[in-house]
DNA sequence: GCAAAAGTGTTTATGTTACACCCATGT
DNA sequence: ACATGGGTGTAACATAAACACTTTTGC
Protein backbone atom coordinates (compact mmCIF):
# COMPACT_ATOMS: atom_id res chain seq x y z
CA UNK A 1 0.00 0.00 0.00
CA UNK A 2 1.25 3.68 -0.58
CA UNK A 3 0.89 4.74 3.03
CA UNK A 4 3.61 3.67 4.32
CA UNK A 5 5.73 6.45 1.91
CA UNK A 6 3.45 8.72 2.43
CA UNK A 7 4.51 10.43 5.49
CA UNK A 8 8.63 10.65 6.55
CA UNK A 9 9.06 8.71 9.70
CA UNK A 10 10.66 9.93 12.70
CA UNK A 11 13.10 7.43 14.45
CA UNK A 12 11.31 6.42 18.05
CA UNK A 13 12.82 5.60 21.16
CA UNK A 14 11.74 5.14 25.22
CA UNK A 15 13.91 6.82 28.25
CA UNK A 16 13.53 5.99 31.19
CA UNK A 17 13.81 8.28 34.62
CA UNK A 18 14.93 5.34 37.41
CA UNK A 19 14.11 6.68 40.48
CA UNK A 20 16.08 4.82 43.76
CA UNK A 21 16.07 5.54 47.38
CA UNK A 22 18.86 4.72 49.61
CA UNK A 23 17.52 5.59 53.00
CA UNK A 24 19.13 9.17 52.83
CA UNK A 25 18.38 10.63 49.24
CA UNK A 26 16.92 10.47 46.16
CA UNK A 27 18.94 8.78 43.54
CA UNK A 28 18.80 8.33 39.65
CA UNK A 29 20.39 5.23 37.69
CA UNK A 30 22.37 6.27 34.30
CA UNK A 31 23.98 4.22 32.06
CA UNK A 32 27.48 5.62 30.53
CA UNK A 33 26.68 5.76 26.86
CA UNK A 34 29.24 2.89 24.43
CA UNK A 35 28.17 4.52 21.24
CA UNK A 36 27.83 7.53 19.49
CA UNK A 37 26.87 10.22 19.74
CA UNK A 38 27.86 11.42 23.12
CA UNK A 39 29.93 8.49 23.61
CA UNK A 40 31.07 8.07 26.92
CA UNK A 41 28.23 10.49 28.41
CA UNK A 42 26.33 10.07 31.26
CA UNK A 43 22.45 9.81 29.76
CA UNK A 44 18.93 8.05 30.57
CA UNK A 45 18.49 4.24 29.76
CA UNK A 46 16.62 3.71 26.70
CA UNK A 47 16.96 2.78 23.03
CA UNK A 48 14.67 2.63 20.23
CA UNK A 49 11.29 0.61 20.04
CA UNK A 50 10.43 -2.26 17.73
CA UNK A 51 8.24 -2.73 15.24
CA UNK A 52 5.82 -4.47 16.80
CA UNK A 53 6.49 -3.56 20.20
CA UNK A 54 4.22 -1.97 22.58
CA UNK A 55 5.48 1.29 24.06
CA UNK A 56 5.69 0.12 27.55
CA UNK A 57 7.34 -3.15 26.33
CA UNK A 58 10.34 -1.46 24.70
CA UNK A 59 10.98 0.57 27.94
CA UNK A 60 11.21 -2.83 30.08
CA UNK A 61 13.48 -4.34 27.54
CA UNK A 62 15.63 -1.60 27.68
CA UNK A 63 15.53 -1.20 31.22
CA UNK A 64 16.76 -5.34 31.79
CA UNK A 65 18.98 -4.79 28.71
CA UNK A 66 21.09 -1.78 30.02
CA UNK A 67 20.62 -1.96 33.73
CA UNK A 68 19.35 -5.61 34.81
CA UNK A 69 16.09 -4.50 36.39
CA UNK A 70 12.82 -6.12 35.78
CA UNK A 71 9.38 -6.15 37.35
CA UNK A 72 9.91 -2.49 38.19
CA UNK A 73 7.30 0.14 38.78
CA UNK A 74 6.86 2.13 35.49
CA UNK A 75 4.79 4.89 34.17
CA UNK A 76 4.80 7.10 31.06
CA UNK A 77 5.82 10.69 31.45
CA UNK A 78 6.13 12.75 28.99
CA UNK A 79 7.35 12.55 25.03
CA UNK A 80 9.80 14.95 23.80
CA UNK A 81 10.18 15.01 20.41
CA UNK A 82 11.47 18.92 19.24
CA UNK A 83 13.42 18.92 16.18
CA UNK A 84 16.70 18.69 16.83
CA UNK A 85 16.72 16.92 20.14
CA UNK A 86 19.14 14.03 18.62
CA UNK A 87 21.97 14.90 16.29
CA UNK A 88 21.98 11.98 14.41
CA UNK A 89 18.01 12.98 13.18
CA UNK A 90 14.36 13.71 13.95
CA UNK A 91 14.08 11.43 17.15
CA UNK A 92 10.96 11.46 19.65
CA UNK A 93 11.58 9.96 22.89
CA UNK A 94 8.90 8.76 25.06
CA UNK A 95 10.19 8.96 28.17
CA UNK A 96 8.54 6.94 31.44
CA UNK A 97 9.37 7.13 34.94
CA UNK A 98 10.46 4.23 37.26
CA UNK A 99 10.75 3.52 40.93
CA UNK A 100 12.61 0.93 42.21
CA UNK A 101 13.30 -0.68 45.76
CA UNK A 102 16.65 -1.46 47.40
CA UNK A 103 16.54 -4.88 46.98
CA UNK A 104 16.53 -4.84 43.05
CA UNK A 105 19.18 -2.09 42.78
CA UNK A 106 21.51 -3.16 40.32
CA UNK A 107 24.97 -3.48 41.33
CA UNK A 108 27.08 0.50 41.78
CA UNK A 109 29.23 -0.19 38.73
CA UNK A 110 28.63 -3.45 36.51
CA UNK A 111 31.48 -5.02 34.94
CA UNK A 112 29.78 -4.85 31.92
CA UNK A 113 30.51 -3.26 28.82
CA UNK A 114 27.46 -0.96 29.72
CA UNK A 115 28.21 0.68 33.11
CA UNK A 116 25.53 2.00 35.33
CA UNK A 117 25.29 3.96 38.42
CA UNK A 118 23.43 5.75 40.99
CA UNK A 119 23.90 9.69 41.40
CA UNK A 120 22.22 11.58 43.97
CA UNK A 121 19.78 14.07 42.17
CA UNK A 122 21.60 16.76 43.45
CA UNK A 123 24.74 16.24 41.66
CA UNK A 124 23.99 14.65 38.78
CA UNK A 125 26.76 15.00 35.91
CA UNK A 126 25.92 16.69 32.21
CA UNK A 127 23.79 14.21 30.40
CA UNK A 128 23.52 13.34 26.65
CA UNK A 129 20.58 14.70 24.73
CA UNK A 130 17.88 16.55 26.26
CA UNK A 131 18.48 13.94 29.39
CA UNK A 132 18.11 17.06 31.96
CA UNK A 133 14.82 18.39 30.39
CA UNK A 134 13.43 14.89 30.91
CA UNK A 135 14.90 14.43 34.01
CA UNK A 136 13.49 17.59 35.45
CA UNK A 137 9.74 16.36 34.42
CA UNK A 138 10.10 13.24 35.96
CA UNK A 139 11.40 15.23 39.23
CA UNK A 140 8.55 17.13 39.02
CA UNK A 141 5.94 14.76 38.47
CA UNK A 142 7.31 12.83 41.49
CA UNK A 143 6.74 15.71 43.47
CA UNK A 144 3.38 16.15 42.61
CA UNK A 145 2.22 12.33 42.55
CA UNK A 146 3.67 11.42 46.35
CA UNK A 147 1.56 13.78 48.21
CA UNK A 148 -1.80 11.64 46.65
CA UNK A 149 -0.24 8.38 45.43
CA UNK A 150 1.09 5.74 47.62
CA UNK A 151 4.45 5.78 45.03
CA UNK A 152 6.49 6.24 48.36
CA UNK A 153 6.37 2.49 48.64
CA UNK A 154 7.40 1.33 46.07
CA UNK A 155 10.59 2.88 46.88
CA UNK A 156 11.15 1.28 49.96
CA UNK A 157 11.46 -2.33 50.66
CA UNK A 158 8.76 -4.20 51.64
CA UNK A 159 9.11 -4.12 55.26
CA UNK A 160 10.05 -0.46 56.35
CA UNK A 161 9.73 1.79 59.45
CA UNK A 162 8.27 4.77 59.44
CA UNK A 163 11.51 6.64 60.27
CA UNK A 164 12.16 5.77 56.34
CA UNK A 165 9.14 6.67 54.96
CA UNK A 166 9.43 10.14 56.39
CA UNK A 167 13.04 10.44 55.18
CA UNK A 168 11.45 9.71 51.85
CA UNK A 169 9.08 11.82 51.75
CA UNK A 170 10.98 14.67 53.10
CA UNK A 171 13.76 13.98 50.19
CA UNK A 172 11.18 14.21 47.46
CA UNK A 173 9.38 16.94 49.04
CA UNK A 174 12.69 18.81 50.00
CA UNK A 175 11.06 20.03 53.52
CA UNK A 176 10.96 18.74 56.92
CA UNK A 177 7.65 17.17 58.28
CA UNK A 178 7.11 17.45 62.22
CA UNK A 179 7.46 13.35 63.32
CA UNK A 180 4.05 13.02 64.91
CA UNK A 181 1.65 15.01 62.43
CA UNK A 182 3.18 12.29 59.66
CA UNK A 183 2.73 9.28 61.70
CA UNK A 184 -0.45 10.44 62.72
CA UNK A 185 -1.94 11.36 59.23
CA UNK A 186 -0.33 8.00 57.79
CA UNK A 187 -1.80 5.93 60.27
CA UNK A 188 -5.24 7.11 60.15
CA UNK A 189 -5.22 6.50 56.38
CA UNK A 190 -5.24 2.88 57.53
CA UNK A 191 -3.08 1.56 54.61
CA UNK A 192 -0.15 0.99 56.17
CA UNK A 193 -0.11 -1.98 58.65
CA UNK A 194 1.89 -2.41 62.04
CA UNK A 195 4.00 -5.49 62.04
CA UNK A 196 5.24 -7.37 65.24
CA UNK A 197 8.12 -7.11 63.95
CA UNK A 198 11.25 -4.44 64.83
CA UNK A 199 14.77 -3.83 62.99
CA UNK A 200 18.22 -4.67 64.91
CA UNK A 201 20.49 -2.31 65.10
CA UNK A 202 22.58 0.28 66.74
CA UNK A 203 19.38 2.34 68.41
CA UNK A 204 16.05 1.29 69.94
CA UNK A 205 14.45 -0.91 67.46
CA UNK A 206 11.62 0.58 65.35
CA UNK A 207 8.85 -1.16 64.03
CA UNK A 208 8.15 -2.30 60.72
CA UNK A 209 5.29 -1.61 58.36
CA UNK A 210 4.00 -2.93 55.17
CA UNK A 211 1.64 -1.29 52.94
CA UNK A 212 -1.38 -3.11 52.53
CA UNK A 213 -2.32 -3.16 48.55
CA UNK A 214 -5.76 -4.98 48.99
CA UNK A 215 -6.95 -2.57 51.70
CA UNK A 216 -6.10 0.83 49.63
CA UNK A 217 -7.60 -0.98 46.88
CA UNK A 218 -11.02 -1.14 48.39
CA UNK A 219 -10.26 2.31 49.57
CA UNK A 220 -9.93 3.96 46.46
CA UNK A 221 -12.89 2.32 45.21
CA UNK A 222 -15.00 3.67 47.64
CA UNK A 223 -13.82 7.02 46.09
CA UNK A 224 -11.65 7.82 48.63
CA UNK A 225 -8.94 10.51 48.48
CA UNK A 226 -5.84 11.18 50.47
CA UNK A 227 -3.40 14.20 50.73
CA UNK A 228 -0.34 14.11 52.38
CA UNK B 1 24.53 7.40 7.59
CA UNK B 2 23.76 3.81 8.35
CA UNK B 3 21.83 5.21 11.02
CA UNK B 4 18.76 5.93 9.35
CA UNK B 5 18.27 2.56 8.16
CA UNK B 6 19.23 0.63 11.58
CA UNK B 7 15.66 0.43 13.20
CA UNK B 8 12.33 0.33 11.08
CA UNK B 9 10.52 3.61 12.24
CA UNK B 10 6.81 3.89 12.86
CA UNK B 11 4.23 6.60 11.68
CA UNK B 12 4.06 9.60 13.83
CA UNK B 13 0.43 11.30 14.62
CA UNK B 14 -0.89 13.95 16.76
CA UNK B 15 -4.43 13.73 17.97
CA UNK B 16 -6.49 16.87 20.03
CA UNK B 17 -9.18 16.31 22.44
CA UNK B 18 -10.61 19.88 22.19
CA UNK B 19 -13.24 20.38 25.43
CA UNK B 20 -15.69 22.97 25.10
CA UNK B 21 -18.32 24.63 27.66
CA UNK B 22 -21.47 25.88 26.59
CA UNK B 23 -23.11 27.00 29.82
CA UNK B 24 -24.52 23.32 30.40
CA UNK B 25 -22.13 20.67 29.49
CA UNK B 26 -18.84 19.76 28.18
CA UNK B 27 -18.34 19.24 24.66
CA UNK B 28 -16.03 17.38 22.76
CA UNK B 29 -15.52 18.65 19.15
CA UNK B 30 -14.85 15.57 16.40
CA UNK B 31 -14.31 15.25 12.88
CA UNK B 32 -15.67 13.37 10.49
CA UNK B 33 -13.26 11.05 8.63
CA UNK B 34 -12.72 11.63 4.87
CA UNK B 35 -10.25 8.92 4.37
CA UNK B 36 -9.86 5.73 4.70
CA UNK B 37 -9.62 3.53 7.53
CA UNK B 38 -12.67 4.56 9.70
CA UNK B 39 -14.47 6.43 6.21
CA UNK B 40 -17.38 7.97 7.61
CA UNK B 41 -16.55 7.57 10.99
CA UNK B 42 -16.02 10.28 14.12
CA UNK B 43 -12.72 10.82 14.94
CA UNK B 44 -10.31 13.21 17.23
CA UNK B 45 -8.68 15.59 14.98
CA UNK B 46 -5.41 14.91 14.28
CA UNK B 47 -2.44 13.84 11.59
CA UNK B 48 1.14 13.23 10.66
CA UNK B 49 3.35 14.91 12.41
CA UNK B 50 5.96 16.72 10.06
CA UNK B 51 9.48 15.86 9.53
CA UNK B 52 11.09 19.06 11.37
CA UNK B 53 8.15 19.88 13.30
CA UNK B 54 7.86 20.13 16.73
CA UNK B 55 5.09 17.86 18.12
CA UNK B 56 2.52 20.72 19.64
CA UNK B 57 3.11 22.66 16.48
CA UNK B 58 1.72 19.48 14.78
CA UNK B 59 -1.15 19.69 17.10
CA UNK B 60 -2.23 23.39 16.58
CA UNK B 61 -1.23 23.07 12.81
CA UNK B 62 -3.87 20.26 12.72
CA UNK B 63 -6.36 21.24 14.83
CA UNK B 64 -6.19 24.98 12.59
CA UNK B 65 -6.65 22.49 9.30
CA UNK B 66 -9.54 20.96 10.50
CA UNK B 67 -11.60 22.53 13.11
CA UNK B 68 -9.79 26.19 12.22
CA UNK B 69 -9.01 26.77 15.81
CA UNK B 70 -6.11 28.55 16.69
CA UNK B 71 -4.31 29.57 19.93
CA UNK B 72 -6.22 27.48 22.33
CA UNK B 73 -4.91 25.99 25.36
CA UNK B 74 -2.61 23.01 24.58
CA UNK B 75 -0.70 19.67 26.42
CA UNK B 76 0.13 17.16 25.71
CA UNK B 77 -1.96 14.06 27.59
CA UNK B 78 -0.20 10.85 26.66
CA UNK B 79 1.48 8.73 23.50
CA UNK B 80 -0.85 5.81 22.81
CA UNK B 81 1.69 3.19 21.01
CA UNK B 82 -0.22 -0.30 21.14
CA UNK B 83 0.92 -2.44 17.98
CA UNK B 84 -2.64 -2.90 16.29
CA UNK B 85 -4.09 0.48 17.47
CA UNK B 86 -4.04 1.38 13.71
CA UNK B 87 -5.63 -1.00 10.78
CA UNK B 88 -2.66 0.72 8.05
CA UNK B 89 0.61 -0.42 9.85
CA UNK B 90 2.60 0.97 13.10
CA UNK B 91 1.07 4.37 14.44
CA UNK B 92 2.12 5.80 17.58
CA UNK B 93 0.02 9.26 18.50
CA UNK B 94 0.99 11.81 21.12
CA UNK B 95 -2.52 13.11 22.36
CA UNK B 96 -3.04 16.06 23.34
CA UNK B 97 -5.93 18.05 25.23
CA UNK B 98 -7.26 21.58 24.53
CA UNK B 99 -9.42 23.88 26.07
CA UNK B 100 -11.15 26.47 24.06
CA UNK B 101 -13.94 29.70 24.89
CA UNK B 102 -17.21 29.97 23.53
CA UNK B 103 -15.98 32.37 21.58
CA UNK B 104 -13.32 30.37 19.67
CA UNK B 105 -16.02 28.10 19.06
CA UNK B 106 -15.60 26.70 15.19
CA UNK B 107 -19.32 26.65 13.63
CA UNK B 108 -21.48 23.54 14.54
CA UNK B 109 -20.99 21.91 11.13
CA UNK B 110 -19.05 23.51 8.97
CA UNK B 111 -19.69 23.87 4.74
CA UNK B 112 -16.56 22.14 4.06
CA UNK B 113 -15.67 18.94 2.91
CA UNK B 114 -13.67 18.55 6.65
CA UNK B 115 -17.56 18.38 8.88
CA UNK B 116 -16.48 19.09 12.74
CA UNK B 117 -19.13 18.80 15.00
CA UNK B 118 -19.69 19.14 18.67
CA UNK B 119 -20.74 16.00 20.85
CA UNK B 120 -21.56 16.39 24.65
CA UNK B 121 -19.24 14.19 26.62
CA UNK B 122 -21.63 11.78 27.84
CA UNK B 123 -23.36 11.27 24.18
CA UNK B 124 -20.41 10.59 22.03
CA UNK B 125 -20.64 9.02 18.95
CA UNK B 126 -18.72 5.64 17.70
CA UNK B 127 -15.12 6.88 17.47
CA UNK B 128 -12.60 5.91 14.86
CA UNK B 129 -8.76 3.82 16.35
CA UNK B 130 -8.33 3.63 19.79
CA UNK B 131 -10.14 7.32 20.19
CA UNK B 132 -12.33 6.02 22.57
CA UNK B 133 -9.54 5.72 25.14
CA UNK B 134 -7.69 8.18 24.63
CA UNK B 135 -11.09 10.44 25.01
CA UNK B 136 -11.34 8.79 28.19
CA UNK B 137 -7.70 9.58 29.63
CA UNK B 138 -8.19 13.54 28.64
CA UNK B 139 -11.58 13.18 30.71
CA UNK B 140 -9.75 11.65 33.78
CA UNK B 141 -7.07 14.38 33.22
CA UNK B 142 -9.18 16.89 32.88
CA UNK B 143 -11.18 15.90 36.07
CA UNK B 144 -8.02 15.53 38.37
CA UNK B 145 -6.57 19.23 36.80
CA UNK B 146 -9.57 21.52 37.40
CA UNK B 147 -9.84 20.98 41.28
CA UNK B 148 -5.92 22.40 41.50
CA UNK B 149 -5.27 24.41 38.60
CA UNK B 150 -6.49 27.36 36.99
CA UNK B 151 -7.94 25.67 33.50
CA UNK B 152 -11.80 26.43 34.08
CA UNK B 153 -11.38 29.72 32.76
CA UNK B 154 -9.72 28.52 29.99
CA UNK B 155 -13.09 27.28 28.45
CA UNK B 156 -15.06 30.03 29.79
CA UNK B 157 -15.40 33.80 28.03
CA UNK B 158 -12.93 36.55 29.28
CA UNK B 159 -15.75 37.98 31.25
CA UNK B 160 -17.92 35.45 33.18
CA UNK B 161 -20.31 35.35 36.60
CA UNK B 162 -19.58 33.26 39.33
CA UNK B 163 -22.83 30.98 38.46
CA UNK B 164 -21.28 30.33 35.21
CA UNK B 165 -18.05 29.12 36.45
CA UNK B 166 -20.09 26.92 39.19
CA UNK B 167 -21.67 25.10 36.30
CA UNK B 168 -18.61 24.70 34.71
CA UNK B 169 -17.01 23.10 37.77
CA UNK B 170 -20.31 20.93 38.33
CA UNK B 171 -19.80 19.69 34.63
CA UNK B 172 -16.39 18.78 35.21
CA UNK B 173 -16.71 17.34 38.38
CA UNK B 174 -19.66 15.42 38.15
CA UNK B 175 -21.43 16.42 40.88
CA UNK B 176 -23.12 19.75 42.83
CA UNK B 177 -21.29 22.43 44.59
CA UNK B 178 -22.83 24.59 47.86
CA UNK B 179 -23.14 28.00 46.05
CA UNK B 180 -22.34 30.14 49.15
CA UNK B 181 -18.97 27.71 49.81
CA UNK B 182 -18.29 27.88 46.05
CA UNK B 183 -18.00 32.15 46.26
CA UNK B 184 -16.30 31.91 49.61
CA UNK B 185 -13.74 29.82 48.62
CA UNK B 186 -13.07 31.00 45.01
CA UNK B 187 -13.44 35.08 45.90
CA UNK B 188 -10.91 34.52 48.93
CA UNK B 189 -8.02 32.73 46.49
CA UNK B 190 -7.57 36.13 45.25
CA UNK B 191 -7.24 35.32 41.51
CA UNK B 192 -10.67 36.21 40.13
CA UNK B 193 -11.55 39.88 39.72
CA UNK B 194 -14.75 40.99 40.14
CA UNK B 195 -15.79 44.17 37.80
CA UNK B 196 -18.36 46.77 37.78
CA UNK B 197 -19.97 45.30 34.57
CA UNK B 198 -23.29 43.19 34.81
CA UNK B 199 -24.75 40.70 32.79
CA UNK B 200 -28.36 41.58 31.31
CA UNK B 201 -30.87 39.71 30.36
CA UNK B 202 -33.95 37.93 31.73
CA UNK B 203 -33.18 37.46 35.80
CA UNK B 204 -31.60 39.48 38.33
CA UNK B 205 -28.07 40.94 36.85
CA UNK B 206 -25.28 38.88 37.75
CA UNK B 207 -21.50 40.87 38.34
CA UNK B 208 -19.38 40.07 36.33
CA UNK B 209 -15.94 38.49 36.77
CA UNK B 210 -12.40 38.19 35.07
CA UNK B 211 -9.90 35.85 36.20
CA UNK B 212 -6.61 37.35 37.02
CA UNK B 213 -3.48 36.37 35.37
CA UNK B 214 -0.73 38.31 36.89
CA UNK B 215 -2.23 38.32 40.05
CA UNK B 216 -2.24 34.08 39.65
CA UNK B 217 1.34 34.08 38.27
CA UNK B 218 2.69 36.01 41.53
CA UNK B 219 0.44 33.82 43.74
CA UNK B 220 2.45 30.49 42.56
CA UNK B 221 5.87 32.12 42.36
CA UNK B 222 5.51 32.48 46.15
CA UNK B 223 4.50 28.42 46.30
CA UNK B 224 0.74 29.18 46.16
CA UNK B 225 -1.34 26.19 46.36
CA UNK B 226 -5.01 25.55 46.04
CA UNK B 227 -7.58 22.85 45.50
CA UNK B 228 -11.13 23.20 45.04
C1' DG C 1 26.03 7.10 81.10
C1' DC C 2 25.61 8.87 76.76
C1' DA C 3 24.49 9.13 71.93
C1' DA C 4 20.92 8.19 68.61
C1' DA C 5 16.67 7.22 66.81
C1' DA C 6 11.76 5.64 68.32
C1' DG C 7 7.69 6.66 70.15
C1' DT C 8 3.68 9.27 72.07
C1' DG C 9 -1.10 13.59 73.13
C1' DT C 10 -2.93 17.84 73.61
C1' DT C 11 -4.07 22.40 72.36
C1' DT C 12 -4.91 25.91 68.90
C1' DA C 13 -5.85 27.57 64.55
C1' DT C 14 -7.66 26.92 60.16
C1' DG C 15 -10.61 25.24 56.80
C1' DT C 16 -14.88 22.74 55.43
C1' DT C 17 -19.62 21.76 55.58
C1' DA C 18 -24.42 22.46 56.10
C1' DC C 19 -28.04 25.34 55.75
C1' DA C 20 -32.49 29.39 54.23
C1' DC C 21 -33.84 33.60 52.97
C1' DC C 22 -34.17 38.14 50.40
C1' DC C 23 -32.98 40.66 45.87
C1' DA C 24 -33.32 42.41 41.16
C1' DT C 25 -34.93 41.85 36.89
C1' DG C 26 -38.15 40.44 32.70
C1' DT C 27 -42.46 38.90 31.49
C1' DA D 1 -47.30 38.97 40.93
C1' DC D 2 -44.50 35.44 39.76
C1' DA D 3 -40.69 32.95 37.91
C1' DT D 4 -35.77 32.87 37.64
C1' DG D 5 -31.24 32.99 38.88
C1' DG D 6 -28.17 36.28 42.01
C1' DG D 7 -26.55 37.18 46.21
C1' DT D 8 -25.43 36.82 51.32
C1' DG D 9 -23.62 34.81 56.96
C1' DT D 10 -23.16 31.82 60.82
C1' DA D 11 -22.57 27.81 63.64
C1' DA D 12 -20.93 22.97 63.97
C1' DC D 13 -17.55 20.08 62.73
C1' DA D 14 -13.26 18.19 60.98
C1' DT D 15 -8.65 18.64 59.76
C1' DA D 16 -3.97 20.51 60.23
C1' DA D 17 -0.28 22.58 62.80
C1' DA D 18 2.58 23.47 66.61
C1' DC D 19 4.95 21.70 70.21
C1' DA D 20 8.75 18.45 74.26
C1' DC D 21 9.71 14.81 76.69
C1' DT D 22 10.41 9.69 77.68
C1' DT D 23 11.97 5.06 75.88
C1' DT D 24 15.08 1.63 74.20
C1' DT D 25 19.05 0.05 72.45
C1' DG D 26 24.42 -0.24 71.37
C1' DC D 27 28.64 1.37 72.59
Amino acid sequence: MSFTYEYPRPSLTVDCVVFGFDGNGLQVLLIRRGLVPFLGCWALPGGFVLMDEDLETAARRELQEETSLREVFLEQLQTFGAPGRDPRGRVVSVAYFALVRPDQHPAKSDTDASEAAWFPVGKLPELAFDHDEILRAAQARLHGKVRWQPIGFELLPEKFTLGQLQALYEAVLGRSLDKRNFRKKLLALDFIAPLEEFTAGSHRPARLHRFDRPRYDALTEGGFHFEI
